[in-house]
DNA sequence: ACCCAGGGTCATA
DNA sequence: TATGACCATGGG
């Protein structure tokens, strides 16, 4: 299998995902922070705190009090974390011009930029470059590393950047390149989440892969 | 009661 | 470079 042939087989059978679900590009980034490490049902339900207080803005979030805003953020767990991370992260915004202007850069110094950011990692990063910036950047989490481990095309030791890098010059080739990364990422969570863990035995697995089978990276 | 989710930081060695 | 502790709610 190659990597074009599992994007084929995963879109022929969940079709398009239409990801990010937001209403705007900041909603995007809002989201992909509060996602860390947590599951999205409870993300959703912090936004629409934020949304219900009218507080979904760069302005809002600077100026809601710490104690205030960690309250909404609440079902979203690592409340106090993701405050102080929501209010770094609105800053910078505020400060390099916002949308306009930071989609005047060049995807590595904004993927540079934003890296400064505390508490904004590799794979943020990448979200939010692809889902909120639309640039062609392939991005890695752990869904991607067990299903491409289970499929035998990576060792899964690999560090973040060199599978980044893997994924994307082996895919360049393609037309249509930031809709097939954009789909490609959604597809994975998809498979990983709606198909496989809930049938181990991969009895209508599209990939017949076991792809899932064992939660860790260490038990492959 | 246990496991983990659309990760990242920081202290240690 | 690479481990480990820590952050925390909610659904299965």
């Amino acid at each position: 299998m190659t990597l074009i042939q599992v994007y084929r087989t995963l879109y022929d059978s969940y079709g398009p995902q239409g990801w990010w679900p937001a209403d705007s590009p900041f909603e995007i980034m809002i989201g992909a922070i509060l996602t860390q490490n947590t599951a999205w049902s409870n993300v959703e339900k912090a936004i629409n705190n934020l949304k219900g207080n009218n507080a979904l803005s760069p302005d809002s979030i600077i100026n809601t009090p710490h104690q205030q805003l960690a309250e909404w953020l609440l079902p979203s767990g690592y409340y106090n974390i993701k405050s102080e991370r929501l209010k770094q992260f609105c800053h910078w915004y505020i400060k390099n011009g916002e949308l306009e202007a930071l989609n005047k850069l060049a995807t590595k110094p904004l993927r540079e930029s934003l890296l400064q950011v505390k508490g904004i990692g590799p794979e943020t990063a990448d979200d939010i470059l692809l889902y909120a910036f639309r640039r062609p950047v392939f991005v890695i989490d752990a869904y991607t590393r067990r299903l491409f481990l289970r499929l035998q095309l990576i060792t899964g030791e690999e560090p973040y950047e060199k599978l980044r890098q893997y994924f994307e010059s082996e895919l360049s080739d393609n037309d249509n390149i930031d809709k097939l990364f954009n789909e490609y990422h959604a597809l994975i969570v998809m498979h990983a989440k709606q198909h496989c863990k809930k049938q181990p035995d991969c009895a209508d697995c599209p990939l017949r892969s076991n792809c899932e089978v064992g939660s860790r990276l260490s038990d492959a």
